[in-house]
DNA sequence: GCTAGCACTCTGTAGAATCGAGTGCTAATA
DNA sequence: TATTAGCACTCGATTCTACAGAGTGCTAGC
């Protein structure tokens, strides 16, 4: 279709009271869970006018899809439309001093693995907003190979271990064609040392060619090694607190819906690059493609590197969840995190 | 108190009448979630009494404390204490034939890591039981270190990776005292490896005393490396089907404990180390100490090598869970799991 | 020791009445 | 033309009553 569906309203804009409305009926509906009705619009903005212009507006901003009657003379409830439109003009929320200390002191007293750095970090960011969070590390394509160990668990079943200088440690079992002895096992290990250090996993490697035992294993080791590429199984997720789930939702279906998304992790990783790949920061309702989180809303923030996406910190929690603080509180754990990552110790 | 408490019934044994009786109301529940009222009992089992034999009975079993009626003129409810006769006195359930077909195939299918292994494992006994199952890998305290590899990230931060006969991978931060050369690193892993090598993490090792940068490399590496021992942080727990919580409990506020509990990988691990230290296979109710989980029951089937115990399978639901089919499941993927890990590769 | 019979208790449900929040419309007003 | 006051109306939520039904406990008799 040439044109846009929505012919009502095609520019975003609402003038300024319509804008108000809108935002009172949001704030108010993330607020107490309920419908809100013209008289409650008013308490908490004070527009001069009376509930009848109000609830004249309303009935504009339904029609325009910015609202919904959940039935006829109850309040009026936001669309995921009129979510976005919150989200859009919202001038940035900010983060409550003790929260701000609370990330600070995280940041200072964490140390060790990267991989028990996310995680804790993914448990921080859930207790600061009370949603459950989502910490992805992405492919480490960047990081070149600091050391290769090939050790033999029996004579067919080999173990690559392969260390890269973001400290991340890859296993790969390689299962040979062949018997090889300890000796084999030993010298390959020290080719595909000199074959990969400094490489990285995007890059192709020149592998001998000779027909001899130790050539097919370092071949088989580097085919193994770069196995992984195409699948994205080199991503690590941490989830924290999914006990949040079951707070965020009524309706037992939906709490399971969603629970049972969280369990794959694949699927989350795409859920957060998909939303990373189209520029959003927030994805709500059905703008993520997937249907079973529907009544769901999703904050990312990314992680880079020297402007390269690393990874990325999220949020998730229903529709009607506390854009402001969490959009800020994922916001601020994000470059945290990534000066953590980035320059190793920081200082309060 | 010299005494027990239980004064009515000392000896755990009930008449055979009542034995019935209780196990008719106890499956029943499992299958209804309704409380159970004498006429059902008759429906269930062919006892040649009328409802009124049967209520007073009841009474007694109510008297005794395996049954509890929620209110005056419902029917009646087992206590844990019903659900623990009832687990004691079952004959071994069975399994589905397709569901052991199920678990065949997977263990012939299954390769890879030890890990993916794990983690498959547990949502494998998740589908087969719509519980939420739990795999803990526990202390691999017998598998000997079959290399070591020092890396150093920058000076002062080194990574120590030590690879075991069990295929695992530790890696360990080792922050220096001290600034080190690429050199002396290289050297000092060539010497943890002369040291390490063949020991296992219970072992004691006998460090160099001299007092030159790559001794004092060693020395730190080795204490990083047994620093792991006394907190439980080297067993690692995969959990599948965390979303069954959902549909097993009602009530929001109990969904969210559990799942709350789950989220804490240790407390999974104590929880699950604690049954099989009291040397029980299912745990239900406050038999476990957790609080959160009192309307819960733990099963778990230890697997062990050698007659040592290297983990354990685990499947936790509500009280009125299946225990035949569950027990036999879980039964059944333990073994296949003990042999998988201990033998490598099994033919159908 | 078992059972038939019966009165009793308690829950769940269905229907009626009522309340109240909130709407949409219309006619009057600035 | 935009705004407003006034009002009838709708519909969910709450309360109440009545009632059916499941299940019990008790008692007297076999």
């Amino acid at each position: 279709m040439a044109k846009r569906a929505n012919v009502v309203n095609a520019n975003d804009d609402l003038d300024a009271r319509k804008a108000t409305i809108l935002e009172a009926v949001v704030t108010e509906h993330i607020d107490t869970a309920q419908p809100v009705g013209s008289s409650s619009v008013l308490q908490s903005a004070d527009l001069g006018v009376s509930p009848a212009t109000v609830r004249s507006d309303m009935v504009a901003l339904e029609r325009e899809g910015y609202l919904a009657q959940p039935h006829t003379s109850a309040g009026r409830v936001p669309t995921d439309k009129g979510y976005r439109y919150f989200v859009d003009h919202l001038k940035a929320g900010t983060l409550g001093h003790a929260q701000q200390e609370q990330i600070k002191d995280f940041f200072a007293r964490v140390r060790g693995e990267v991989e028990d750095v996310l995680e804790q970090t993914s448990t921080l960011l859930s207790q600061l907003t009370s949603y459950t969070s989502v910490v992805v590390n992405s492919a480490h394509g960047h990081a070149s190979v600091l050391s290769v160990q090939l050790v033999n668990l029996d004579a067919r079943h080999h173990l690559l271990v392969t260390i890269f200088s973001d400290g991340t440690v890859v296993k790969n079992s390689i299962q040979a064609t062949f018997d090889a002895t300890h000796v084999e096992v030993a010298e390959a290990s020290k080719q595909l040392n000199a074959l990969l250090i400094g490489t990285t996993l995007e890059s192709r490697v020149q592998v001998p060619s000779r027909s001899d035992s130790v050539a097919r294993l370092v071949r088989e080791s580097v085919a193994g090694l770069h196995a992984d590429q195409p699948t994205t199984d080199d991503e690590q997720v941490f989830i924290g607190g999914s006990s949040r789930v079951a707070e965020s939702f009524d309706g037992v279906e939906t709490v399971r819906q969603v629970l049972s998304i969280l369990e794959q992790e694949l699927l989350v990783v795409s859920l957060v690059e998909d939303i990373l790949a189209k520029g959003l920061s927030v994805a709500i309702g059905s703008e993520h493609g997937f249907e079973a989180l529907s009544s769901c809303a999703v904050i990312v923030a990314p992680v880079t590197i020297d402007g390269e996406l690393v990874g990325a910190v999220g949020l998730l929690g229903p529709t009607r969840m506390k854009y402001p603080e969490a959009m800020a509180a994922a916001e601020v754990v994000s470059q945290h995190l990534t000066r953590h990552l980035a320059g190793g110790v920081e200082r309060g």
